[in-house]
DNA sequence: AATATAGTGGTTAATTGTGGGTAGTTTTCC
DNA sequence: GGAAAACTACCCACAATTAACCACTATATT
């Protein structure tokens, strides 16, 4: 599975009073007309956001869509990964609203730092970043993104 | 088969003293013209209610009758808990009427927690869903491998 | 300098979720 | 059968949230 999307580099952005974040501009001009200006966003592993166009997401769906409701596992995990995601379109100054579920989940306060992770967005408090790059090795991340991306 | 709903996340709404419960207006927003505002309404497998749009169920019900890949004991018991289906169709204010066999089945108090799972929608009591979580096994064996395999 | 673009902050208007009323219909019970 | 109770299908109302605009500043571009 390819993805015609690259979103790479690292921003520095704030949340508003009422929830809004901006996605950097240079994400946003990637998006084709069949996204409709639209990005599903839901829990990532570690605590931060996960954001996917929506053309992206629907590749997930299509493999989600297989599992069946006979199994009880897989209704299990079909639930748990799909009752943390929205679908929210971005207004005229390129924001969405991020949900409180979500601002909780990622412990967001105001600062916060947008990471491109070549199919996907991800949203990070900034200080909850800082933190998490000092406790976390920084190799095994890496390969961990790696080996869900490429098959050596 | 995939479908093209998007029922996605977990929202907290309530019934009222008439029976009638919101549908998430998000998720009303995806209807199509031929789901006629209608839903169709039964037993999910595990404690709460299922909803599908009218042309989704229609869907169901054409593989039921003649899907052979399912043994006969699954669909038995799939028609045990499909059998008990309504169709329903919402009002000006977005909300549909649960019966009262559907209320006593899933539970249902007051508070509910809905929550999209692509083409269906559930409905749990907010109380039996956390008691549910606790208990339900995300550490076997098959739903370690689901999410191994499936890149959300 | 003038123009365009990007990020941020507000204001206003529309939508959403929830509660209730009522007239008509169906069901229940004696 | 007929009265009482329960249930429908439409209404209206309203607070709270959300979506749709407008505005300002800073940076980049021509």
């Amino acid at each position: 599975m390819s993805s015609q999307y690259t979103f790479i580099g690292e921003y520095n952005f704030v949340i508003d009073s009422k929830n809004r974040i901006n996605i950097p501009s240079v994400f946003r001009k990637q998006l084709k007309k069949s996204d409709k200006k639209t990005f599903v966003v839901t829990r990532g592993v570690d605590s931060c956001v996960w954001i996917y166009p929506l053309g992206e997401w629907k590749k997930i769906e299509k493999e989600l869509s297989n599992l069946s409701s006979l199994s009880s596992a897989s209704r299990t995990f079909l639930r748990n990964h799909l009752r943390h995601a929205n679908i929210v379109s971005y207004d005229d100054q390129g924001r969405i609203i991020l949900s409180k579920q979500l601002i909780d989940y990622a412990n967001i306060s105001k600062d916060l730092t947008i990471i491109g992770v070549l199919n996907k967005i991800e949203i990070w408090d900034k200080k909850t970043l800082i933190s998490h790059d000092k406790t976390s090795s920084v190799n095994d991340d890496y390969y961990e993104e790696l080996s869900r991306k490429v098959t050596v």
